[in-house]
This record gives structure tokens, sequence and C-alpha cells, in this order.
RNA sequence: GGUCCUGUGGUGCAGUUUGGAGUGCACGCCGCCCUGUCAAGGCGGAGGCCGCGGGUUCAAAUCCCGUCAGGACCGCCA
């Protein structure tokens, strides 16, 4: 028998009982006539106890960190006073009778405690090494808790889960693909999923219903500390479905999932807000609703302003920082640099002051403004002495976007503080104009234009709303998802606003269409990180710390050295030749 | 493609502003001592391409240029 108990179990009801455990050494003290050592797995930590003058247990001199020992012996409470209040297993200690060194270990490059911050490409090179340590232990158990939450949620929804292909056409539209190369067609390519969108659109056709994955997803896009190449998202498709059921159906499996690493804590109904009131409210269409400092339209205070910066422009709005009117010059000169970064053409600020007759606010624009705009503004943004007040004028969009990243920048709470779930609804269907004049989709092709907005769709298509909408999560995008277009009369005219010819859909999504065809249901889907929720369950601000075999930025992998060169054979099967690096 | 930060014994840092002997701290490692510690303790010791290359200088960890690696961000991510 390899072991009869594990090391992070023990208590002082197995007193008198003798084990076997197992596990590494994560801590050794050796006085000399009696030797103490913490030995580690996965449940924790238990101190075991060698008298080296025992036959056959000299071999506790020898021993050393991260050797992997198998240690027999009776559990005994330890000796008054020498109780540790600290460890779960601080009242008791295995007096061993024999141990057996299973592995031993050289000495670890970086120290596996949970105390130092390790250079993180040293980390990723000795992965394995950095797995055994608690945080990698705990994020990696919390990321297992939350797929087995989602998915015993949607089964309880009757989700069927179904596997789509790895390796499918390339499509041109969206993020850049990861392509393979096929051998038996040379000059050929698969490309790797960006999503299983397609294919669960296809499932719909295929009459399942009801259909969901936790599924990996590939991009070719540069990596950012909430962005991988491959990531998971939990991606799901209804048929017989509106919006509405689509937001109940990912509610009841993110409040699973909240409720796993959560015990006790229910989200409730997860609150809606519009793309419009998003922006006008937060400069965002992920607001980060966990702290208040909401952009307040000033556009009636300074309606008849002789202010040039204000006049004639779609929107004049602030936001008031609560205390920090004592700002030092320098930062607030940062803060209208950061404004100016960000595209604005500039950035007003005023110190709130109280004055004999009430309160004032004082910045090197008083000048221009009248005594209404400045008692107007102090009320419109309920400013007090103390406050700091910025303002911003120009297009609505990104005049509220600009003060939207100040208000992040000054009020985020760090990443461990509450769990604020938002539903972004009512996205426009069009995010503009590309350069030939055409829409631009702001979801992708295949969504739902709203219902009330159809007959402007040719007239005034970037006034249209669409059936899009995301899941927030802390300021954090957590995954988008819309009602379908299953008409193909209504998919013709997007794809013709869109500027793409029935040829030219043909070509690309033809057997979406062709499928549409034959009896599609009407159907709806969302699909969102569990990377990224993960993260935020785990109170981490980068998703690699949730994965466990993670890129660094430039997309390598120092444990295994990827990406790398293959041997001229492969390249040849495979009818490649690499071309010489740009000189 | 761009902006910014970091790179110093195995690890984490200080030293770089103002050039002057690889100087310092903590941990780890090796040896000896030690019967109750738990980040054990005491004594002793080993360990350096200051990321790499070039330049300036009598002299470079330190200043300049380039480059590589890691990180944050912009672009990009339907």
């Amino acid at each position: 028998m390899m072991r009869t108990h594990r090391p992070g179990e023990m208590r002082a009801d197995h007193v008198d009982s003798t084990v076997v455990v197992c596990g590494w050494v994560a801590n050794r003290r050796d006085h000399g006539g009696v030797i103490c050592i913490d030995l580690r797995d996965a449940t924790g930590s238990v101190q075991v106890v060698i008298d080296p003058a025992q036959p056959g247990l000299d071999v506790g001199h020898r021993v050393r960190t991260e050797w992997v020992l198998r240690v027999e012996g009776p559990v005994r409470l330890r000796p008054t006073g020498t109780e540790n209040a600290d460890m779960p297993t601080g009242l008791i200690e295995i007096g061993a009778t024999a141990v057996d060194v299973l592995s031993e270990s050289e000495p670890v490059p970086f120290p596996l405690d949970d105390r130092t911050d390790v250079d993180e490409s040293l980390r990723l090179r000795h992965r394995y090494l950095d797995l055994r340590r608690v945080p990698m232990q705990r994020n990696l158990r919390l990321r297992a808790e939350v797929n087995l939450a989602l998915r015993n949620s949607m089964a309880a929804q009757g989700f069927c889960e179904i596997e789509t292909p790895m390796l499918i056409a390339s499509t041109p539209e969206g993020a850049r693909d990861f392509v393979v190369p096929s051998r038996l067609k040379p000059g050929n390519f698969y490309a790797l999923p960006q999503s299983p969108q397609l294919f669960k659109q296809l499932l719909m056709v295929g009459g399942f219903d009801r259909y969901f994955q936790i599924a990996r997803c590939l991009r070719d896009e540069d990596l950012r500390a909430d962005r991988q190449f491959e990531f998971m998202q939990l991606d799901l498709e209804m048929s017989f479905a509106d919006q509405d059921d689509v937001l109940a159906a990912v509610t009841h499996a993110v409040q699973a999932a909240t409720a796993a690493v959560r015990p006790g804590v229910d989200i409730g109904e997860v609150p809606r807000i519009t793309w419009h009131d998003a922006i006008d409210r937060y400069g965002s269409d992920k607001p980060d609703i966990r702290f208040g400092m909401e952009l307040v339209d000033l556009g009636e205070v300074f309606a008849a302003t002789n202010f040039r910066a204000f006049q004639g422009v779609g929107a004049v709005k602030g936001i008031c920082v609560r205390g920090e009117g004592g700002a030092s010059r320098s930062k607030v000169d940062g803060l209208v640099d950061r404004a100016k970064q960000l595209g604005a053409a500039g950035l007003v600020w005023m110190r709130v002051r109280a004055t004999d007759a009430g309160v004032d606010v004082e910045s090197p624009v008083t000048k221009f403004l009248s005594d209404a705009e400045r008692s107007g503004l102090i009320a419109a943004l309920d400013a007090a002495p103390g406050d700091l007040v910025l303002i911003a004028a120009g297009e609505r969009v990104p005049t509220c976007q600009v003060l939207g990243q100040l208000r992040l920048d000054l009020g985020r709470p760090p990443v461990t503080e509450g769990l604020a779930f938002l539903w972004v609804v009512d996205f426009p269907l069009f995010e503009g104009l590309g350069d030939d004049g055409a829409p631009i989709s702001a979801h992708h092709p295949f969504t739902m234009p709203h219902p009330d907005d159809l007959d402007r769709l040719e007239s005034d298509p970037l006034s249209v709303r669409s059936q899009a909408y995301d899941l927030v999560l802390n300021g954090w995008e957590l995954g988008s998802g819309s009602v379908r277009i299953h008409r193909p009369d209504v998919q013709q005219r997007i794809f013709s606003l869109l500027g793409i010819t029935p040829e030219a859909a043909q070509g690309k999504f033809g057997f979406l269409l062709d499928a549409f065809k034959y009896g599609a249901p009407p159907h709806a889907g969302f699909a969102f990180g569990t990377d990224r929720i993960v993260a935020i369950f785990a109170g981490e601000e980068n998703i690699r710390e949730v994965i466990a075999f993670p890129k660094t930025q430039s997309g390598a992998d120092p444990l295994t050295n990827a990406p790398s060169a293959i041997d001229e054979r492969q390249l040849t099967e495979l009818g490649l030749r690499v071309l010489p690096p740009k000189a």
C-alpha cells in the first residue's frame, strides 16, 4: 500500500492510529537529535518528526527540500507548547518509524513558497515546479470547480454537450486564423477555430435545440494580460429562443459558477444596461459598475456658453473625483496628457473649493465661465469642496470614452474587490463605416437586427440596433452573443449592406446559407471566456495565472520552446518552403 | 508596427541619478555543531559574462547606440 492518508487531512482524531503518507519535503528543520519535516501534497502539509538515532532513520539528515518521501508512523499529539495554530494539522505530528526516499530532488531553481514573487519567465520555464506552489494549485482547482459548475448547470438546463472540429476551413473575416497545412492536399490549409460559431448554428439546423461546449478557441492576435492565443469559452446556442431566454440560461450558469467558488453567494438577477446608456453613464461598452463616478451630461449647463471649447460640440460631459481636489498640478497635468493621448482635444479640470458664499470652482478656465455655469456644473455633478471635476467636450461617443477611461484610472477598485455582473444590451448593429463606405458589423454578420429598427436598415444603418448582448464582470468583457438571422432574405439584405456579393457570401459561408434553406429554426446563442471569469474569481489580474501552461506575451512557451523550426522533411511532405527572413 | 517598464551569484532586491576595485542585504546551496522547531538557530564556506554586442572614456553594472528576453499598454482581437 502506497499510502493510507493524505498529509493535509491529518487531524487530532487520527491520534493513536498508524498511518502512511506520501509527499514532498516542503521544509526541514534539522536540530541534530530531532528532525522536523513539513511533508506536503495537494491536500496541504503535516509535520513529520524523525529521530535519526532510530535504526534506518539517519536518512533524515540527508533529506532535502522537494525530495519525495513515504513516511510511516503513529499520529500523536504534539508536545505541549509546540502546537502550531497556523497549520490546520498543527495539533498533531507523525512520529516516523520508517522513511522511504521515493525520489530525490536537485535544489529547485526558485523557492516554492508563496512569499516569493518569482520572475514569470522562470516560473514558466519550470512550470511543473510552479504548479506545486499554493497559488497555482488553488487557481487551477478553482478553475476545475468553475468548469464543473458550468457543465452541471448546462446539463441541468437541458443542453447537450457536443464537440466541434478543430481543423476547419479558414474564413478571412474576424481575427487572424491559425492555419495548419494539409499533407494530403499540399498547398491547402485548415484553420483552427476562432470559435465554434458556424458549427453551433449548423447544430441548430440539425435539430439539437440546446447545444453547449466548453470550447477551445484560437486567434492569432497579439497577446495581452487578458488574452492568449488559445482560450476557453462556454459556448452555447438555443433554438426557438429569444434574447431573454439566452440571458436567463447564461445567468443560471454564472450564478452556479459563482456559488461553486463563493459558497453562499447568490449574484441574483444580473442588471441590464443598454449600450447607449453604458456609453453615456460610464464611457464604456463594458462598464465597471463596482464604483460610481458616473459621467454627467453638462450640455444643458453650457448650452449658451461663451467658452469656445464647449461651443458647437456633440457633448459636454464631466466626472467628479471625490476628494481629489488637492491633487498636485503635475498629477492634474498628467490627467490632461492622458486625455489627449486617448484622443481628446483637451481636458478641463476644476478644483472645488468652499467660499464665503458657498461652493465655487477654481480652474485656469474659470474666467470664461459665467456664475450660472459654475453653479450649474457644481449642482449637476453634486460636487463638494475638496473634489476634482474633469470635463471633456467633443463628439459624443469618443468624449464619453475618454472620461470613461479616466474614471477607471482614478477609481477602479482592485480585482479582488466585489463581483459586479452586468448585461449590456441593444448594441448597434454596425460599429461605423469602413473606408469603402460600407458599414462594419459590430458583432458578426449573422446578428439579427432589432425588429423595431429593421425598416431603417438601408436608410440609416448606423442607427439600427442589434439583438446582440455582452456579459461584463467588473469591467471585463466576459463574452457576447446574439439572436441570429435565420431567414435568408434578411441575411441577404445584411450581406449586400456590408458589400458582400451573393457570390462572395456563397463562397465564404455557402454551407451555412445552404443549411438555412432547409428549415432553419430561429436561434440565438452566447459564448463567454472561462479564463477571464476564473481569473476574476481567483483575484488575478492576468489569465496566465489560471492557465496551466500559458504562452508569454510574444507567443512563446519557455517550457517546450514552442514555436520551433520543423524538419526539412516535414516541410517537403507538406509542400512548403520557408522564405528567408526579411532583410 | 509603436510607446513605456524591467534585466546585477541559484532566488528576491539595493547599487545606475552624480562613471572610480563585483560593494551590500535577505533567502537558498555546501560543511560542521545542535533534541522541539515550524521562514528553526549558531559558526564557517562556495558561488558573478552586472542579458548580449558595439561605442564614449585613463576607467562603464552605471553614460550613448543597437539587440535579445520578460512584462504593461496602443494598434490588432467579426
